[in-house]
RNA sequence: GCCGGGAUGGCGGAAUUGGUAGACGCACCGGACUCAAAAUCCGGCGGGAGUAAAUCCCAUGAGGGUUCGAGUCCCUCUCCCGGCACCA
């Protein structure tokens, strides 16, 4: 108490006092039978963490409070919103972690959960704690591995050897998306290639309706891009190139070469051939002068770092093999090189090279002295014009033949179509997107749920066997044997095959934590079903996902399996809807200060430290405050200070307004109300939080303007307003203003009147030829020949006008008024 | 190189989608309260001219254009951030 009666505002206690309230009441769960029975349903996702010995991060605590303030407001309106939180709790992170410091993940993890809920409460979620899910649970990973049989079982999972990346200091395989520009995404090591036995999932078979479904879900269009990009899908032709027996003879020797192009159109000038150093006809057509040049460059190329290979910018090298093919338009014989820059795995890992029209075979026919055909004549240019550099634009074909004088789109219909009489070639869509590689020669994982038996072959562990528990190992340190560590543990592994009982062994490798992730949501509201991975009821009625706001780093990967794996359980008959989130929100980045934030700059906030110090509504709100979720904002240390002071002075105003505040409701203060409730309701949904926020402050100053103590029903809209952003303060404030319950229960969000709102005069801008000269107030809505003569009468805009004939008027009502003089 | 997003006071950011640029907040300056400080409250705050007020000029990365009127639309350019990248 202070001296004058009135208690002063502790955030500390107030939502100490609220997190207890809320567990004992269990404000934001729901049991089982309510989550069956919810007349008004959303769903309100937020990605879930990895539990890391750091504790949760800013950018967490960002993107958690941009979707919890959703949430809260989503149930202010009337929405029973289910709002769960749950532990990525497997992968390298923590398997490295637990390395480095000599322990047990299985002892790591339970601790770092502990700390990350104790983070999450303190912070404020709605989070329904009764609802939760941790990756590294068997009762969790059981599913996690029937989600990998029912992908088994439909032919989706293959396991093929193929080339992967290799991380030599993580000691493992990592997928394509794992790798950026070259490197270890973890621990930013040079990453090289090893052939290992690995299980895929052919999301590619998936390709055309992953991209097809971009079309009609509402998501960021950032996402959206980075997913249409990432599948890469091309149209163009497969085409086949006979080989020949010699350059001379016109022998060919029954194989063919295809070749994928986007370019058919430009086959006259496809003047010589080249292979991926990986292309298994490269033995075919060496000829045996060539044999060891071309084994060297192969061998080069395979110790070559997928750095190295990749680089762009190096100059071009390559090795011709002695063998020739025919040309399929020219029946020309064309040499066959070995190169590079083309990549096994994309196409058909040969290309015919057209160094006329493609950049890279302009720069590989010029240092190899190969010829270079022009067969497409851009504006101004002939059949004969020289080609200085490849020419890519558009144009009309030159050199082909009958086809002279087509244009190039039409073709690449036309050429492919004459090619594909002779059975030479057809068209063909191409996409970048790889088969998802799950396999992971870690300790840290789920056990792919496989047994190999010699006789059977790979045989899936019937799925009530399941979990396969990841047994516990103390030496689970990575080796170079590309093996797991569950290898070592011989008890573990050695198994009888399901199917004819004889001696087998399991599969050793653990599943990719994107595995586990693609479909924890789906688990969320079947927590309280043992016995099966998606209860059925509990799915139709929460799922899909209303509103999933998250990073846009996961653009690719999870969000991108998620949709996958969604899709394939559809089409198992496991869900009916086959896209997992109707909606999706990308959340901006956060900087400090106006530079990045990381730790080894050492401005990494901690919001331990910052709840400690103001509280988690002050948190919350600034953080909110700083600029549009969409864009991120950059956190400044003291400005910290505006929300902390709005908070303090709304604490204050609401209780001198209990202890006795004006007796009825000032009419301007009212419109100003309505004005703000307005702008909430609208801006609020569209996760424009920074302006709503804004225009709340506006209207704290303006019922407090001059010293005034306002009416309870003046200031108890605005408690409610706030209350997603501060809901520890809401639910004390609501409390002193006499209420009985949550504030977030009962639809407490207050009814815009437009009425209430509506201004009775304005202010009109007043110009003369563009350019202010004044403004009038006239009553809203005043007629044009009303607002001019009020005008005129304005000093400042008779004098512009006084010598001056007035050729036009424009009149924009309620708004502005423009001379037009001259 | 390609794709996406940006550039507005000292700073974070507003601007009814073509209609008074700078809401809200931070920082700063002045004042009140105080022995003093903190906290709080009141006032000021883009630049320039003007003793001041009135008023005028300039100003939304740069340059041009459309329009009665442009931060907003069109063209050209610069820089910053994010993603993809020898993808045939």
């Amino acid at each position: 108490m202070s001296s004058d009666g009135q208690r002063q505002y502790s955030p500390t206690a107030v939502e100490e006092k609220w997190r207890v309230i809320w567990d004992e009441r269990g404000t934001n769960s729901f049991t089982t039978e309510e989550l069956e029975r919810s007349q008004r349903p959303y769903f309100n996702l937020m990605m879930f963490p990895y539990p890391s010995a750091e504790g949760l991060h800013v950018g967490n605590m960002y993107a958690f409070t941009g979707a919890d303030v959703h949430g809260r407001f989503k149930r202010l309106t009337g929405h029973d919103v289910f709002e769960p939180i749950g532990f990525d709790a497997f992968g390298i992170h923590s398997e490295n972690f637990a390395l480095k410091q000599g322990m047990n993940p299985m002892d790591l993890i339970p601790r770092n959960i502990e700390n990350f809920t104790r983070q999450l409460r303190a912070f404020g979620g709605m989070y329904d704690w009764s609802h939760t899910v941790n990756t590294t649970d068997p009762a969790y990973y059981r599913w996690t591995q029937w989600i990998f049989l029912q992908l088994f079982n439909a032919g989706l999972a293959e396991r093929k050897e193929a080339p992967v990346n290799w991380c030599p200091s993580c000691m493992t395989v990592l997928a394509n998306e794992q790798v950026i520009d070259g490197h270890c995404e973890r621990c930013d090591t040079a990453v090289e290639q090893r052939r290992i036995a690995q299980w895929f999932f052919k999301i590619t078979h998936y390709a055309q309706r992953l991209l097809d479904n971009l079309r009609h879900i509402d998501w960021s269009e950032t996402t959206k891009k980075a997913q249409h990009n990432w599948i890469g899908r091309s149209e163009g032709a497969t085409l086949h190139f006979p080989v020949r027996e010699s350059a001379d003879s016109d022998t060919t020797t029954g194989t063919n070469i295809e070749v994928f192009t986007t370019r058919p159109d430009t086959i006259f000038g496809a003047t010589y051939m080249v292979l991926s150093p990986e292309h298994p006809l490269v033995d075919v057509v060496t000829t045996e002068a060539q044999r060891q040049a071309v084994a060297e460059y192969r061998s080069d190329a395979a110790k070559m770092d997928l750095v190295a290979r990749q680089k762009t910018d190096k100059t071009k090298t390559g090795v011709f093999t002695g063998g020739f093919c025919s040309n399929p338009a020219t029946d020309e014989a064309i040499p066959i090189w070995v190169a590079d820059y083309v990549l096994m795995e994309y196409g058909t890992g040969a290309i015919m090279a057209v160094p006329g029209h493609d950049e890279r075979d302009f720069e590989f026919a010029r240092t190899m002295d190969l010829s270079i055909v022009r067969v497409v004549a851009g504006p101004e240019q002939d059949a004969d014009t020289p080609l200085e550099e490849a020419y890519v634009g558009p144009g009309v074909l030159v050199n082909s033949g009958d086809f002279d004088g087509s244009g190039v789109e039409d073709g690449k219909q036309a050429i492919t179509a004459w090619l594909g009489e002779r059975g030479l070639g057809e068209l063909k869509v191409n996409y970048k997107l790889h088969d998802w590689c799950i396999s992971r020669q870690r300790y840290w994982g789920p056990p792919i749920p496989v047994i190999y038996c010699d006789d059977c072959g790979p045989v899936g562990v019937p799925e009530e066997d399941l979990p396969v528990l990841l047994p516990r190992l103390e030496d689970f340190q990575p080796d170079d044997s590309g093996v797991s560590p569950l290898a070592r543990d011989e008890a573990w592994y050695r198994t009888a095959c399901p199917q004819c009982g004889e001696e087998a062994r399991r599969e050793t490798d653990v599943s990719d934590t994107f595995l586990d992730s693609s479909w924890y949501f789906l688990r969320y509201p079947s927590t309280d079903h043992d016995d099966v991975p998606m209860d059925g009821a509990m799915t139709k009625m929460w799922l899909p996902v209303d509103c999933y706001i998250g990073g846009n780093e996961h653009a690719v990967l999870h969000l991108m399996y998620a949709r996958f794996v969604t899709m394939v359980l559809h089409d198992l008959g496991h869900l009916d809807f086959e896209e997992p989130f109707d909606r999706f929100r990308a959340h901006g980045m956060i900087t400090r200060n106006g530079a990045k934030m990381s730790k080894s700059r050492g401005n990494v906030i901690t919001p331990d430290d910052i709840i400690d110090r103001y509280g988690a509504d002050t948190f919350r709100t600034y953080l909110m405050f700083m600029g549009p979720l969409e864009e991120g904002g950059d956190y400044r240390d003291e400005g910290i200070q505006g929300p902390y002071g709005f908070l303090h002075r709304l604490y204050e105003t609401v209780e001198s307004a209990v202890q006795g505040g004006a007796e009825a409701a000032d009419p301007e203060v009212e419109r100003k109300i309505h004005q703000t409730i307005a702008q909430a309701t609208e801006q609020i949904p569209n996760l424009q939080y920074n302006t709503a926020i804004a225009a709340m402050m506006e209207c704290l100053n303006a019922i407090r303007a001059g010293g005034r103590t306002p009416a309870r029903s003046e200031i108890e809209p605005l408690v409610v307003m706030v209350a997603p952003f501060a809901p520890h303060l809401s639910e004390e404030l609501w409390e002193r203003l006499g209420h009985d319950g949550s504030i977030f229960d009962g639809s407490q969000w207050p009814a815009f009147d437009p009425e209430k709102a509506k201004e009775d005069a304005v202010e009109v801008a007043v110009q003369v030829n563009g350019k202010l000269r004044g403004t009038i107030r006239v009553p809203v809505g005043t007629d044009q020949e009303a607002a001019e003569a009020l005008a005129r009468a304005e000093d400042n805009v008779a004098r512009y006008l006084e010598d001056a004939a007035v050729r036009r008027v424009i009149y924009v009502p309620n708004r502005l008024l423009n001379f037009v003089v001259g």
